[in-house]
DNA sequence: GGCTGGCACTCCTCCGCCCGGAGTGCCAGC
DNA sequence: GCTGGCACTCCGGGCGGAGGAGTGCCAGCC
């Protein structure tokens, strides 16, 4: 564990401070004023020099202010002050700007990256609860046209996910209707991504040997459920990383929307992020190559009592991370909360 | 109607052409190599002197090349000879690129928008078909915990819409069920879109009276389902925009992706699409302030034998027109065919 | 009348240059 | 361990000139 005196831990507080203020390189004496610390330019400059040695701050150029590396930034999110919860004002506050999660369970997601981007001005990504974590409500095989039927699974949480399948000649409305409440009723509680095949099978098994069909509404039971369903990620406020003078080069620019169309790196970075706490990716610490350069800070809600999806911010390393927690964990918080009051 | 020799035709199409492949001005000797004219440089000025009097060029300062004015890209486009329907080959190439709707309904739009990107290498909108254009197929009263039920609308192209309700003490599944199964028999083949008050008022109207908390099923299901559904709107392909040279200033690329963000404003735009044809909108000519420094290029899709929804195409206006609409009517027409056969 | 080559003119863009300023590292002295 | 002084480095902006692309106009030609 990195050990720095109070002078240190002042002045890396300053010069990231500073740094993410401006977007410039933060000189000696700016950052002795700024950091009131009362001694002269050059003392801190050799503490400047100190820590620059450490690996956490760097200079452009030989005439150039200091600017923080990675490790600086991760260094100075560690010195953060561990902030408490989220005060109930604030969470009740949230609560009403995210639509009710009761009434249009879809919604949610979507509302709370819509808040997040607008708190922090940087990019939001939140990952509705995946369903294979969710709790399997009820089945419906909807008869649609001649030879095809609608199966459609709902969640205790109110999610739909739905999936047309071939039907054999013969097949009726009734049978359709018996089939649904029998099956409904028989894994009702389930967690989804346990349905797997076996349990199907026991519990389909008699009557799939009978009915051909049934083979396919299990096949899309386990394949489609367990991992097939694509994740739902919602992206907003992308358009203020624009605005960011790290990614004014179109190519950089480029490269950070690939990333942000594509749902399944988002998934993957979400999908890491442990249950408990607010946890921050910045620029090299990310696994993913094309997100090197910007910084994430992430933190996973509770769909009633089961885990739900991930919210995060995505910006440059050049972050208010203070800011950004704050939001993370107040938005992560709320969602919880308005998830278990409707389950 | 403007007439135009030609010459002057040739010349038309050559600026565009040409500005629209190297983004740079396009001077008389060029224009005239490149649109194979036989007659000297001299010549080729007066024309081109004469089509910006008549608004259809400029140049952006005394001694640059031409430019196409957007009323210049609107006769340009007009004069592009009406391609015939995508080719039957093509569309079904692009029909395996797009998954299978009857499989997974949801996921068609997001198909549609991804190929519609990667074709153009612009960025892509797609509306996916409106909820109350679709014809209703069924309804589930799915009981959730303790006091509430999750109501499903499901419909014929395989469409789902939850909205989740109180319920009032001593309403037990079965109530849920066999008011379900009514429901969805009194329902069952209207568009969604007639499911209006006084309709419901009919159909539910004596049990209603009885039941007090199917007040709120029929609210929702005239409020949520007439208009206030939010419209499914998918966007992809965006960051192609960054590498067009008009959007390297980062304000430009800022108001732009404001509006790519904005449900309401793509919806707008979209829905206004006719029925028929490609439909072009050329700079200036656009209703929306802060689409006036793009084109978009868009054509309805049917969903069965209703209207489906929108694709779309958005780039500069500088755009590659001939390719956008080529792709946009074969993606449109692939999926309009796809949409019928599941039907 | 329409087309042509010639010509003067305009204006942008690029390049090299220089200079001021910001900030550094080092050092001797307190 | 802190300080002021000092030489040094390097960036960024401003300036000016050269080069070049393209225009408009005009007189002459077919």
């Amino acid at each position: 564990m990195l050990k720095l005196d109070a002078r240190r831990r002042i002045l890396l507080r300053t010069v990231v401070e500073e740094h993410v203020r401006t977007a410039e390189p933060v000189g000696s004496e700016h950052a002795a004023l700024r950091g009131r610390l009362q001694v002269s330019p050059a003392t801190i400059r050799s503490a400047l020099a100190s820590m620059e040695e450490l690996g956490l701050l760097t200079h452009p150029h030989t005439s150039a202010g200091r600017i923080p590396t990675d490790r600086g930034y991760r260094v100075y999110v560690d010195m953060l002050p561990k902030a408490d919860p989220a005060s109930s004002s604030a969470r009740q506050k949230m609560r009403r700007r995210l639509g009710d999660p009761a009434e249009e369970p879809g919604d949610v997601a979507n509302d709370a990256a819509r808040v997040l981007a607008g708190m922090t001005g940087y990019a939001s990504v939140v990952a509705a609860p995946a369903l294979q974590e969710q709790t399997f409500s009820s089945l419906h095989l909807v008869p649609m046209g001649e030879r095809r039927a609608l199966a459609v699974i709902a969640t205790d949480s109110g999610a739909l996910q739905g999936h047309s399948i071939e039907l054999p000649e013969g097949v009726v409305p009734d049978d359709l209707e018996h089939l649904s409440r029998a099956i409904t009723q028989w894994l009702r509680g389930s967690r989804v991504g346990d349905l797997t095949h076996q349990r199907l099978e026991q519990v389909l098994g008699e009557a799939s040997h009978h009915h051909r069909w049934l083979e396919e509404v299990k096949a899309w039971l386990c394949r489609g459920l367990a991992r097939g369903v694509r994740p739902q990620i919602r992206v907003a406020g992308a358009r203020h990383l624009l605005a960011e003078p790290e990614f004014k080069s179109p190519d950089r620019a480029t490269r950070l929307f690939e990333v942000l169309e594509n749902e399944s790196v988002l998934d993957g970075v979400l999908a890491a992020v442990p249950e408990e706490g607010v946890w921050i990716l910045i620029g090299e610490e990310n696994p993913h190559e094309q997100l090197r350069s910007c910084s994430l800070v992430m933190a996973a809600y509770r769909a009633g009592d089961r885990r739900g999806g991930t919210v995060g911010i995505l910006g440059p390393t050049r972050m208010r991370y203070r800011s950004a927690v704050t939001a993370v964990r107040c938005v992560a918080e709320s969602l919880s909360e308005a998830m278990r009051s409707s389950a």
